[in-house]
DNA sequence: ATTATTTTTTAGACTCATCTAAATTTATTT
DNA sequence: AAATAAATTTAGATGAGTCTAAAAAATAAT
């Protein structure tokens, strides 16, 4: 059974938006997410549980079925280590290997994903400090907490980002922070929740709350 | 402008099938190499008119316009420059990186290319022996001629191949014949015109005249 | 110069992935 | 419990890329 383009997208999507909880993924969300119409939505999903590589029930939202999350899961390898190729061999920057590794994704080779693998040394973080999940499918979480939920003044290692948007790495590039910079809350503003945060021997750097909530952070020595 | 993969196919079939005479490239030589119907050719050189990439007179075969030379010759540039990657990269053999190199080809990044250039060390030659163009689309084609043509025992240097197929390139692995590998012509039968080759310190190995036409050589020391 | 053959194009149909507009179902308010 | 609003599906249409069958043009053979 071939799988196109189109199909692995909206696998993909479903994936990204399936709860832990058992609850299906609405169309309106899958909508919005792809920026198709719902109706074509409907369609597609109508295909995929022919396939078999969803569960839909009219009305009910829908739910991968394991053939349909093993080819999610093995996207999402190949897309997180195709940006690491990007950063790491090519020197890219890590706001820019997303949009080229939604395309290279898509490159149909289980052998060339395994060569990747080793020629990368089988990492186990994409650029983004998301994990690459192995052969087998087995993600390796490392827990973290978004910076807004840390309330006291600690010391910080900066491990992942919620927000994947260009301006947004853009911008955490320009304050000097990247994955796995060691920094240190030096005060909370309780009026709005915002941060000043110092990083190495930088000047302290304004993070706002909203900024704050989109970074992903893990307190040191804990 | 965009185009699309199969538009790029069809842009990489038609440089392929083009003679360094004018004369145009028929809709039939076409089908048969893209193992596409006439009838869909016809309709997708019309596409492909409109678009200003290829000049086509019904009946009368086309050619690629300056344009559509130009796009051509950059997949080609990709696909080599790919076959490159993933043969000193991650040590794919020479029968193994077209099929994938197929894919790649079609990804979408100048950038992409201008780093992957960069980090194979700007290669001039793809593991076929055939040469990658530059940036400008200049080629720089080594003369060869095919083992065939030479019918005189001479020391030989093995630089190319005509024909690209999977047994073939296997078969030549398998007798120790590798590009930039040189050999010496032991004998000519001139009953069927086959050969017989020492490569490096191996025994004596025989091949056909059909063979020695798809092993393109350069006479040592000429 | 006709006739026959081959090549190429046209006509009409199909699948995939998408859309708009309308109908239906589910959820939320009164 | 109705009425209203929101979410979802159905119906019908479109463009890309392909196909088969038939028509037309170019070539080759008599
Ligand atoms: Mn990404
Ligand atoms: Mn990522
Ligand atoms: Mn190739
Ligand atoms: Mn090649």
């Amino acid at each position: 059974m071939t799988i196109s383009l189109t199909e692995e997208n909206y696998i993909k999507a479903i994936f990204y938006k399936s709860n832990s909880n058992n609850i299906g993924v609405s169309t309106n969300s899958l909508s919005n997410h792809l920026k198709n119409k719902a109706s074509s939505v409907t369609d597609m999903l109508k295909k995929l549980a022919d396939k078999k590589l969803i569960r839909y029930k009219k009305y009910k939202g829908v739910l991968l079925t394991l053939k349909g999350e093993k080819i999610a899961i093995n996207i999402i390898r190949k897309h997180r280590l195709w940006e690491v190729f990007l950063m790491e061999k090519l020197n890219f920057s890590w706001d820019q290997v997303h949009d080229i590794a939604e395309q290279l994704e898509h490159i149909k080779s289980e052998e060339l994903i395994k060569r990747l693998d080793s020629f990368l040394g089988k990492p186990t973080l994409d650029p983004h400090g998301d994990p690459i999940p192995d052969e087998k499918g087995k993600f390796n979480e490392t827990k973290s907490i978004p910076l807004n939920e840390c309330k006291i003044l600690k010391e910080i290692i900066f491990i992942g980002v919620k927000n994947h948007t260009i301006s947004f790495l853009k911008y955490l590039t320009s304050i000097g922070l990247g994955i796995g910079d060691k920094f240190k809350i030096e005060a909370i503003n309780d009026f709005d929740n915002s941060y000043q945060i110092k990083v190495k021997k930088n000047n302290l750097v304004f993070i706002s709350n909203d900024l704050a909530s989109n970074i992903l952070i893990k307190i040191k020595n804990e």
